[in-house]
DNA sequence: GATGAATGAGTATTCATTCAT
DNA sequence: CATGAATGAATACTCATTCAT
């Protein structure tokens, strides 16, 4: 009889937010974003499409989400050491790490790749992507330096290219390019730029 | 009298069809290609809507056209040494080549990249992907083992990952990342993982 | 204590009521009929959308209950001289009353206007208006006839059409036509029409 | 097998928009804008809804072309005297053509109406009406001025309140208020205002 | 070969209304 | 009495595709 309280609401839009937005993330990051209907996330979901609206005022408010909410989940979890220099062990680590965070959230990361392509689509994102990856940006420069690299910029330039080249393929194509080889490939291959 | 018709109707067969994918090519580039529509296509391109239905059976197929097409012109004007194996001047011959097509292809490129994370799109686009790019890591595979190098597959890997990173930056963001530099710092980098 | 419960109820009963009423009839006035939502209303009156429902059974019964108060809160400040015939400064108090009750009612006429050309809302409507209207008509009429009209059924016609307009540009274009000035013009035109 | 020529696609369009005007008008008037769905529309006209936008960018598009029209075909016929001033058959004229033009555009008039007090549809409305009204008071004020009154201005506001109500009383209520009847009365009324 | 009017299924979105609490 | 999550039918609008000419 008495209305429910304020956290019995809280509780159940909470989890209604969060089965919105898996849903979806896993049907844009399969299918494409333009390709995905409301109808479909509704219909997946289990719920009506009027109840979307009620927690997304839009279906791009809806990527919008997603995205920031794929960022944070991401780069949240990086122990960026901003300040100082990496260690080689901790170089390592974030490579490492990296391939971790690449595993598991994979369909974040392909819905990522797939927008990346998308100009309409793509402008919040990409300038909040700058921003966010700036800082790793900045602290690889630093540690390829410390290693006494000859050419640090063109060695920046190699390594990301390669790193984000091994993200796609592991995104792309995962049982083509299998990540725990892929990996240790990588790392070494690092190495090998910034000494050699 | 006949054949003379025939031929001319031929040759204007050729002219609209070209005219009509080098359209397609420029919107489902720039502006992804869903959100292209075939009424924009056949405006921009000074025809009608069903013209464009005289040449492709559908949106779909033209698109298709546009991937084969695409392959075709950018993997044509190789110079696949397949049975030998290149020398170090070949091998920097080959990327630099790779970089040519790139720029002179960028919006083949471009809707190549913004293809190959919408599965239900890129079906026959990934096959056909695999098989003409076979070949390529096949005289990759070789020329790194020739070079001596002491882990070719994992070599191989990241190669191939730093060239696809390589080519995916100077797609997505030209300004920041210019292709001549690249070019250089790539190469030079490829020598250093296989020698390193 | 159990009727003194019901008075308590009562009462939140009858605030909530006009709460709703008055807030509603701003929406509608301002902003039409079907262009405001129950959403609106609930939020502009700071409850919740159900609520609305306790009280009204549907949007179309809000809608009723508005034009009925409406009707009531105009109609009842008149002090009809169903009886007897109007003196001439009756006469004038009752144009007057009639201006007053305008600008003391600005929403509801401006809601009552929008309705008159909606004929599907405007069912109950009209005959509420007419009903209520006739016994004005009537005593306007004796008026006209006992100052020595010569065609007193045109005069009628003619002053209840200059009233109405009078009234419409007071609601539509208040600041092109004020309210003050109207008054007096058409009260002396009221004259010239019935004495001319 | 030939495409149709110009001017037979010219005649298609014209008479399709015709069709959709002509259908909107009347559905938009006996129902208001708000009430009337394309759907509806393209129902009674016999057409798909698609084709409404083939002639039309949006609902709202399609009512500002059909005040647009319907002013023009109100106003056209219209034979200001501007630059003069009217005479006493001249002005009787011009008050007889003008419920000429309400009988001959009733459903316009309905709109109009109806869309003259729904704030948000009616902004470039209103606009239009002003300017469009504004040669007319002109042309009334310097008749009435001319025919010796003491107060033209406020002639003219009990002159156009009048005119006003009895128009809107013809639309909303044509059979309490029959035009023929009215015309006669209001015409008298006018001199009598005017001499009086 | 070429046109563009016409269709209809589909899209995102809105909103009055219901109902469990 | 009061809440707001949930629904579903409706809305304006889009677009690939067809087809008579």
């Amino acid at each position: 009889m008495a209305p429910r309280t304020t956290e019995q609401f809280g509780k159940i839009r909470l989890e209604k937010m969060v089965l919105i937005m898996e849903t979806s993330l896993e049907l844009f990051a399969e299918n494409g974003y333009h390709a995905t209907s409301i109808s479909q996330i509704a219909k997946k979901a289990g719920i009506s499409k009027g109840l979307i609206y009620n927690y997304f005022d839009s279906k791009k408010e809806l990527l919008d989400a997603l995205i920031t909410h794929g960022f944070d989940s991401i780069f949240q979890n990086f122990d960026l050491k901003e300040d100082g220099i990496l260690t080689k062990e901790e170089f390592i680590h974030f490579i490492k790490q990296n391939f971790n965070l690449l595993r598991d959230n994979l369909q974040h990361w392909k819905l990522f790749y797939s927008l990346l392509l998308q100009p309409q689509v793509a402008d919040s994102f990409a300038k909040d992507y700058e921003e966010r990856g700036a800082p790793m940006f900045q602290m690889l420069f630093k540690f390829i330096e410390s290693q006494g690299s000859k050419d640090p910029e063109g060695d920046l330039m190699a390594i990301s290219a390669m790193l984000e080249g091994a993200f796609l393929y592991c995104v792309v194509a995962p049982d083509i390019f299998p990540m725990e080889i892929m990996e240790d490939k990588i790392i070494n291959a690092c190495f090998k730029i910034i000494n050699g």
